[in-house]
DNA sequence: ATGAAAGCGCTAACAG
DNA sequence: CTGTTAGCGCTTTCAT
């Protein structure tokens, strides 16, 4: 067994209250004593029980995230932002990745229950009524790219609509009149909202406005890459894609290229997300920065901040137009 | 307060100790009484107290995983394969991902040693006399991509030296006898493999041996992007790069490209990784394939293989040369 | 300023 | 088969 606050305390020669005084920095203690106790810990290479701590208290300064299969890159980061924002306010995180269906997720988060003193869930089809079953009213909760928890939980997402409006105006602005999408899967938040943002400028911009220009994409590069075949079958052409995502949109220009014509020259091309690679593709690529660190350090900071806890919100992280040569513009950067 | 096993006792009219047993599923309990505790825990919405469980049992049935900023793709993997094997033996995952100096990640594992029953840990530049020194020996530990603790810990990880081999011998194959290095940054141990690979084979091989060949890089895109300039003002010109990771070889496509010359008539090339990307990219990536996903659930699986604990043991994970265009190839794919 | 003592909620002997 | 009881290691009144 390692060594207990009652070791330290006979080897300190005081009691325990005395040593747990001294290690929580609280109340007053005779400097000598207090002294002697640091020494005492010191030596015996004390640790406190974090379990007993925790039972005591009850409270475990952790918080539970889920986060299911998603694009690395957008998984890193935002892992990252939680996780600073967590350790600012000396808090552990414990994460759940794997989950698929709706049994394992119900499951992940009832071994998760007793454990976190919050939740952050990204969870694309997530049934509201089934988690507001399954966690107790007082857990707060921060749900992510999702609406569909908006009048009973804190969501946050990124500006989505109007970053894809910013899009098509963009190649709009280059001359564009029929300008398709490839849009994410449908059971997506950040793919509907993106879908909706184009379809708001293709309308506000009076562009051709023909649902055979709407391509179904998953987010996958893949489905990037197959989805050129479509476009091109398309009469007329369109002259411009706005791609929901930067991995479709790498797709997009393999795809592009295996057919023997060229971006932006053929087809303009603008994506979402700016992953690391946007920038260094050929051509790179126009796209639609998202703050994603960022959107995890607010997840965290919602989700800390007590006082707001689960007042229903809603709030939106704004995205930004970044150009480069995918579009037909010389490279911003 | 929350409903305690009191309360089900109470309600089902037995002591807290039948509650137990029939929670835990364990000894023997008249099929009658178990029902009956059963029914109240369900009609009283009982869920035990984790933390009071840990500290009796004295386990916490959580490991800690440390994982330093590192490539997206790379990340999202290894964090999903953790997860995965974790979550097979019903452990959770505690994780800290954001911490750059000594100093704080001393203060990250002793916030863990109270609370997780075995530690995962990647980290570049690992000093193994500190880590001694901070943990109890009795904590399992394993240590990915080190050689660092060989004596002292379970490591893991990939087979670079002979993955690095094989890219360049592929080189070798398609005629080349000039080919350069891209490194990593060499500090990093798969980074130090990968070139210790490389030196072999172009020793075996009889290839040009100059030291100019070995360009410094730091596993990142733009690193990539630079190298180009500085391999072409080499004389002679290299005929081929293996570039250490892919992201670096991204990087050097977009720099050959801006050079205005070609991949791979002008310069064959080869990565390692496998990063989704590399199958998309123009032209598409040859490169070393790594189980990133499969490095994570055997590290997992060797800390809770409680048998084998601290066993000093080195283990690598076999990789595999995936043939595309960018070597001269066509794709195998 | 310090100590004694009462639990936090649970499991596991030990009895019966 | 079931109940009683003693803690796990710690924090926190309540005394002194």
């Amino acid at each position: 067994m390692s060594t207990t606050i009652r070791d330290v305390a006979e080897e300190a020669d005081v009691s325990v209250a005395t040593v747990s005084r001294v290690l929580n920095g609280s109340d007053s203690v005779r400097a000598e004593t207090k002294e002697r106790v640091l020494k005492a810990a010191q030596a015996l290479d004390y640790l406190p029980n974090e379990t007993a701590r925790n039972l005591r208290t009850q409270k475990t300064r952790t918080v539970g995230v889920l986060l299911p299969n998603m694009h690395g890159e957008f998984f890193a980061q935002i892992t990252r932002g939680l996780d600073q924002r967590a350790k600012e306010d000396g808090h552990h995180v414990l994460v759940s990745n794997s989950h698929t269906d709706e049994t394992e997720a119900e499951s992940v988060i009832r071994s998760l229950l007793g454990r976190v003193e919050g939740l952050i869930i990204l969870w694309p089809r997530l049934d509201i009524g089934f988690l507001e079953d399954l966690v107790p009213d007082s857990l707060p909760i921060v749900l992510l790219s999702t609406s569909a928890g908006a009048s009973h939980f804190q969501t946050l997402s990124f500006e989505n609509r109007a970053g894809a409006y910013a899009a098509v105006e963009h190649l709009a602005e280059h001359g564009h009149e029929r300008v398709a999408i490839l849009t994410g899967d449908p059971v997506n938040y950040d793919a509907q909202m993106r879908l909706a943002g184009y379809r708001e400028a293709v309308q506000d911009l009076g562009l051709d406005d023909d649902s055979s220009l709407e391509i179904e994409g998953d987010f996958t590069q893949e489905s990037g890459r197959s989805a050129v075949e479509k476009l091109l079958s398309l009469t007329p052409s369109p002259t411009a894609l706005f791609a929901s995502n930067d991995s479709m949109a790498l797709g997009v220009l393999r795809g592009v290229h295996e057919a023997g014509l060229q971006v932006p020259e053929d087809l303009a091309l603008v994506g979402f997300d700016d992953i690391p690679t946007a920038r260094f593709a050929t051509p790179s690529l126009t796209t639609v920065r998202t703050p994603t660190l960022e959107l995890g350090r607010r997840a965290m900071d919602a989700l800390l901040d007590a006082s707001a806890s689960n007042q229903p919100t809603h709030r939106t992280l704004d995205t930004q137009l970044v150009r480069r040569e995918s579009c037909g513009c010389s490279s911003d950067e």
